[in-house]
DNA sequence: CCGGCGAGCTAATACGTATTAGCATCTATG
DNA sequence: CATAGATGCTAATACGTATTAGCTCGCCGG
């Protein structure tokens, strides 16, 4: 329609004006206005074929969104994500097709679609190492969003400081007069919780007495039993909803929170859980943490970034009204 | 490494077993060997180039997502959408490098990505006429979430039957004794509002009095003066946050809901409000929408469907507390 | 009048797959 | 033994773009 070749049309196209490139003004108007007309835009995947770059950015949910309320947990990411990418004006492509394999989705599988996308995002709590491994080894651009061990070389990652948040809720206690501290653990060994652990132990040093143990929300009961047992004035919860159940179980047996246990609570609820009360603990910057998995991925992928890019952000501390002032007077041991 | 021939590797991946397509075992078995030695996946890219689908299935959401609170009005959508897409094996891809002109989203504009996918669904309350017109003249695929009118011919949706919903409460709210019914708009033009109100007049028609009114949440005091002043017993509230904000004014002034008003809403909330009520109104079966408007795409897709796919679902009604007895004394006109 | 040079464009090719016509080779049949 | 038909595979091509070498034309200097 505008009497030029193909190639003046990608040229006109992609606003090219190197040295060795050369349009006359008239013909690239005549041309940009036979594009306006017609509403022409290049074919994307044959844009992707013959050039590197497509403008989408991968997103890889790890743990099934269903059934599970790992959805809500996923949330505030992808806010964060999709806002990032819509400031660069990347698509986002979520891979949906992923199949599940003994309970957990699988990144490589046969026909896995990875390469329609620049680079990819994961998202999850566990993360197969293997998989990482590969993607290293394939030289595929990604970032984890939360910090990963190694997996045949150190992982891209965008993580929350959880040992420095969990270290700096430590010393809170201690100041507060806390000398028995006891770390309630799910039990994991997801490096979340590692990081949260390393925190309390490392700065639960100085203290008279450290304790860890693992407990369910399902078993506040006992939990309590064992806490007040040995003593503890100040508990640290991996798990939000576990210390909701440890709050409402001390309170059942007439005791209060903090008055006879504080409870410390270390990171946002993963699954809805009703509650008034606001409890001490802090808030992970996870619609943050998207935003930046984002950034580092666009810079990997542009080789913009150099290196291996590792971020952990500081996570804000949340003042609530679960930590107290242990009563000297109240010595259970 | 199979010593064939990159035809046959090809045959073999797609498992072709045409009669005028044959592959001897053998080769067949060395073939997919080497796949599984080597891990290889065919290049989505390359795929969709040189045939027709790419198992894609875009995702558009007219309004921004930021940073109002439609996205938490989007989330069940996707979450439908994204399950049913999940079951069938396709990855979605989320328009978010759409730019925003004149305060709303475009599909068509410079570089547009559609033919990425394979089809597309698109979310929001109102969507632009002449960009659905565009799609039909195009012969994209596409799939409305929400009733549309017609543009340029008939338009293929998977909306919520909201006139039937609301004509069912007007029925209820008559056999309760109620006379004096009010329509609190919100004043769009929206085909979700339009139904709305057309099934209020049809049902109300037999009312002694069927009136309607524009309202905003934040002119709750005003608006209660009115309804009151005219001796409406029922409002029928299409903005979720209205409804809160004219039963508190209502509480506020010493009457109560339903005692001296009943309010009836029409609709989830948009964006988050507290409130310890429930309503009397509906449910729109949000995720079910997702899920059934993936099912539409993927038919018209492929071909299966024939002609232009509408579907309403229907609403579940939802028995609150702020739908009650007229007080037959209390007559303010 | 010729060689050189820059400007403006295009022909050709690569990207990695799906598809199809058609080439060998083998088997059965008259 | 010639021929037809079936079998197993491959060469060639299309898909729609980005890229680059190189072509043509006009102009200028010698």
């Amino acid at each position: 329609m505008a009497g030029v070749s193909q190639a003046t049309v990608s040229l006109v196209l992609n606003n090219r004006t190197d040295a060795d490139v050369r349009i006359a003004p008239e013909t690239r108007d005549r041309v940009l206005r036979v594009i306006a007309e017609t509403g022409y835009a290049a074919d994307p995947v044959a844009r992707r074929l013959a050039s590197r770059f497509n403008r989408i950015i991968g997103v890889f949910t790890y743990e099934p969104a269903f059934p599970s309320g790992s959805r809500d947990f996923f949330h505030p990411f992808l806010l964060g994500i999709e806002e990032y990418a819509e400031s660069v004006g990347c698509d986002l492509l979520l891979f949906t097709s992923a199949p599940v394999i003994d309970g957990r989705r699988r990144i490589f599988h046969q026909d896995n679609r990875l390469r329609l996308a620049d680079g990819c995002i994961l998202l999850g709590r566990e993360i197969d190492g293997a998989e990482l491994d590969r993607l290293n080894r394939d030289g595929y651009p990604y970032v984890a969003v939360g910090r990963r061990d190694d997996a045949g070389g150190p992982v891209p990652y965008v993580g929350a400081d959880y040992a420095s948040a969990v270290a700096q809720l430590v010393e809170v206690a201690l100041r507060h007069g806390h000398r028995r501290l006891t770390y309630v653990s799910t039990g994991t060994t997801a490096e979340s919780s590692e990081d949260r652990r390393r925190g309390f132990h490392a700065a639960a040093a100085t203290a008279e007495s450290a304790g860890q143990m693992s407990a369910l929300a399902t078993e506040a009961d006992t939990t309590i039993d064992t806490l007040l047992a040995d003593g503890t004035t100040v508990a640290f919860v991996e798990d939000f909803a576990t210390a909701v159940a440890l709050e409402s179980a001390t309170r059942r047996r007439g005791l209060t929170v903090p008055g006879d246990l504080s409870i410390v609570t270390l990171g946002d609820p993963t699954v809805p859980v009703p509650t008034d009360i606001t409890f001490t603990g802090f808030r992970i910057p996870r619609e943050e943490m998207g935003r930046q998995s984002v950034e580092v991925l666009t810079g990997v992928i542009d080789g913009s970034a150099d290196g291996v890019q590792q971020r952990l952000l500081p996570c804000e501390l949340v003042e609530g009204i679960t930590l107290g002032t242990p009563d000297p007077a109240v010595d259970r041991r």
